[in-house]
DNA sequence: AATTTATTATAAAGGAATTATTGTTAAAAT
DNA sequence: ATTTTAACAATAATTCCTTTATAATAAATT
């Protein structure tokens, strides 16, 4: 999935359809049916995005915004999608620090050009994430998954893993691992650390394909899929 | 000035009124009526935003927002402003890499709330009330709260937990927080008061999941709920 | 094809390193 | 004067790394 959504809509008629239109463009919409439901659903997982209805049946979706920039701050884009098409209308769905606003009934086409405009602005500047296979390496928290999973490696497992991701395609010979990894003046630790090292990170992603032994020379990770 | 924009429009009577109109709100508008003009001069200086008008007399607006992006990447926001209001002619506005999109005639309010919302998006979110988990720390208070309730912590507690809630969901390595937090001229305290206080830390929250230890590189906040 | 050789894989067990815990002291704040 | 805070030391608890010994496998040689 290319993103997530959360549609906050009580219409399901309008929502399935966005929610149908979008997923045939790799993006995944989850409809919530209330305020309250949403911002439960808040608390526990961040998504990409959130498109808002005005009128909910339980709390206004300008309270909901504001609640949103209150606890999230800048961090989730919000698309507000209504009737409500005054000028007034307008100004305050945005004042409630909304990051764009669609009038319905609107074109499927023109939302899906908006939402992707904001999720572009919202794009992380600095890559943080490195994939071979199914295995995502996430620098910035230090934490590397395997199919959605979090897989917990030892702080060597980690820098070793994470060399080999950063070459990529590339065959890492023992030599520069050892220099890399354990170098302290020139002192390599025993050559087999290095190779039971490689097969405890192997064994945590029950030996994946894309871990390579390159005979006589090292290891290379590589794509398999 | 709180912001300088550049307004791409060969119809001086509209360009005109927006730029009283954004000078009263603190915002300056500068008046250019070529795509050629624009190019000079934006590679000379570069505004906050840039507000596009499709058919200009050298050049087609989307092929100038193409150049912006080009050129600029994703750093100048771009708003078009044009007659052209069909769903086709939209989504190409947003396709050659628009923030947002308005068709004329408009209102000055509206636009001024959309632009609003993009130079917002744009900058880095300052915010008051960081959240983790249920923790909450109200940055002009400089209080912390815990379900609700005021947690009393000395200072030195305050700042530690300020930064690892300022850097939630990365791993902030000790040498990072012994820097920040006591670093004096490059002399640091003992590295096990860094432990002491994340442990005292932890007891005040009664040992919240949200606090991690990465071993051999550091602590991380994260949402667990 | 069989044997040798070199290389890598596996399993188990101390030892090393990191973080947590507790208590003490000196300084600072109330 | 009393309480609070910060820094540190000593020790415990935990996690992990490295080594040793042995097995498995691939490549090279006869």
């Amino acid at each position: 999935m290319n993103a997530e959504i959360y549609y906050v809509e009580d219409d399901l008629v309008i929502a399935e359809s966005v929610k149908e239109y979008f997923l045939q463009r790799d993006m995944n919409v989850t409809i919530l049916s209330s305020a309250a439901g949403a911002k439960e659903i808040l608390l526990k997982k961040q998504p990409d995005m959130i498109l808002l209805d005005w009128s909910l049946p339980d709390e206004s979706g300008i309270m909901l915004c504001e609640w949103i920039r209150k606890r999230f701050a800048e961090e989730i884009p919000v698309l507000f999608l209504t009737v409500k098409g005054e000028t007034a209308d307008v100004v305050k769905g945005f004042g409630s620090g909304a990051d764009d606003y669609l009038v319905k009934p609107f074109e499927l086409e023109v939302l899906h050009s908006r939402v992707l405009a904001v999720l572009r602005r919202m794009r992380k500047p600095e890559r943080r994430e490195l994939y071979c296979d199914r295995i995502c390496l996430d620098k910035k928290k230090t934490v590397v998954y395997a199919e959605e999973e979090e897989v917990s490696l030892t702080p060597l497992e980690y820098r070793v893993l994470l060399y080999l991701m950063e070459h990529k395609g590339q065959t890492v010979t023992r030599q520069r691992l050892l220099e890399e990894i354990w170098d302290v003046n020139g002192n390599y630790v025993n050559d087999n650390t290095l190779t039971v090292t490689m097969k405890r990170l192997r064994e945590k992603f029950q030996n994946p394909a894309c871990i390579k032994t390159v005979r006589s020379f090292g290891y290379r990770m590589e794509d398999t899929l």
